[in-house]
DNA sequence: ATTTTGGAGTGATTTGAATCACACAGAAAG
DNA sequence: CTTTCTGTGTGATTCAAATCACTCCAAAAT
């Protein structure tokens, strides 16, 4: 079902040698999910890792009251459920398919055996848990802004910036910039924390002020970049 | 200066072999800091290990508009200034000595070496970036609360729980508990995101209910536990 | 022994975002 | 080809927390 060849797809394990990927095919699966299933539960312990080919699932955690935070999204050829793999602990959050989803899940164990033996591995996973940090610090950052509005543009800002890393210096300078497959309002507003119709009408003044235009319903051209950046700065006010 | 001994007295390093520890030694220095110093910086690339002998720096970060937020605290025999060691990154927070503290500083790029031949190592700083990072999503989803009153009330449990996580089971039961150096009005409120004044009639609404009481200005005293459990949990409402 | 400072407490007022309650379009499902 | 969703757009209303503008207190600093 899972060949070797399928998990070297994934730059993370494509260092690994032949008879280690084929050993983790044998232990690994492939799965399928529809829209809104859950991929990841939290608060499973020695889970598994999934490795993601389609799909864009997202992260997201809960209140104690019941309200869905959401806090990243995970890209195809990106993998999730690394918390665990050092200390055997639970994976904080949910991941959910907000679209259909295909992914090949790894048993933590086997796979925190490869890990340690691979400081390639290890160096990768590290990195994404360093990474991890310092998006929630940004994103904890981000919930302190006390206009809306701003907070809004930082958060289209970084989906700009991480949509194209590579590019990042150039998208700088550039004027316009492609959002594909934005995030809707709903789930804007529960990352940024805020109600979908606070979210609607930052949308409705930055189309006002030609800052952002809709093009069909999978994508969002950002049509002045330069303004977007002053918003997202506070140098001026929505 | 820095001799092998010295470093074997920290847990993580303690399983290396002599003749590594030895060469660490050899790269590291010995620094004191005065109480209000800056131990480590935020934004620094390739910067230190810090192991902390004496002394109980926080970690802190800051607001856009340049308040402090304290984070959270290092005890002696542990270590910080990890995010960098797997990416090379810069950490995202500051370090700042309370009171005087004496630490050794170990090369970023060098500990990193040991790291990553040593399973033992990488493990236990792993380990560590994923504790943090199941922190930060707590709190993310404190900020998420609807009820101010909750939110500060699930702040004042989790300083109860981390503060003697050994006794956590038992603490459950328990009916009193107390808080030594309690975080300010205003650092409660920065962390939670509200104004000081919202934080400050939250205890006033405490103290009348008699679920805390103050003991002079370094120790609160929660004298019904159950009851800051229910409230934290949204069970009630103040 | 004062002055200064930083934290805490408290009312009055304001405000901005949540909530409610819709209407509407397009996509997916039947 | 309807019907049902899901995502979006928009006004009216409400309300809780921010802000303002103070006082009070205790611990540092001079």
């Amino acid at each position: 079902m899972v060949t070797p060849e399928l998990l070297s797809a994934f730059p993370i394990l494509k260092p690994l040698s032949k008879p280690v990927l084929q050993k983790l095919a044998g232990e690994s699966s492939l799965r399928k999910f529809a829209r809104r299933a859950v991929v990841m539960k939290s608060g499973e312990f020695e889970g598994h890792g999934c490795f993601l080919f389609e799909g864009r699932p997202q992260g997201v955690d809960f209140t104690i009251d019941g309200r869905e935070v959401g806090l990243y999204f995970v890209e195809p050829g990106d993998f999730c459920g690394e918390l665990g793999l050092f200390d055997g602990g639970a994976t904080s959050e949910y991941i959910i398919a907000l679209t259909a989803a295909v992914a090949v899940f790894i048993p933590a164990p086997e796979l925190r055996a490869v890990m340690l033996r691979t400081p390639h591995v290890v160096n990768v996973v590290g990195s994404k848990l360093a990474a991890k940090i310092r998006q929630l610090t940004y994103q904890r950052s981000l919930l302190g802004l006390p206009n809306i509005g701003q907070r809004v543009c930082c958060q289209l800002w970084m989906l700009i910036k991480n949509g194209r890393e590579a590019e990042a210096a150039k998208a700088t300078k550039a004027i316009k910039a492609i959002i594909v497959n934005p995030p809707t309002h709903m789930e804007i507003a529960i990352m940024l924390n805020v109600s979908r119709e606070t979210v609607t009408r930052v949308f409705q003044s930055l189309q006002n002020q030609q800052i952002v235009r809709r093009d069909g319903s999978t994508r969002l051209v950002v049509t002045d970049l330069p303004a977007l950046r002053r918003l997202a700065n506070g140098e001026e006010t929505l």
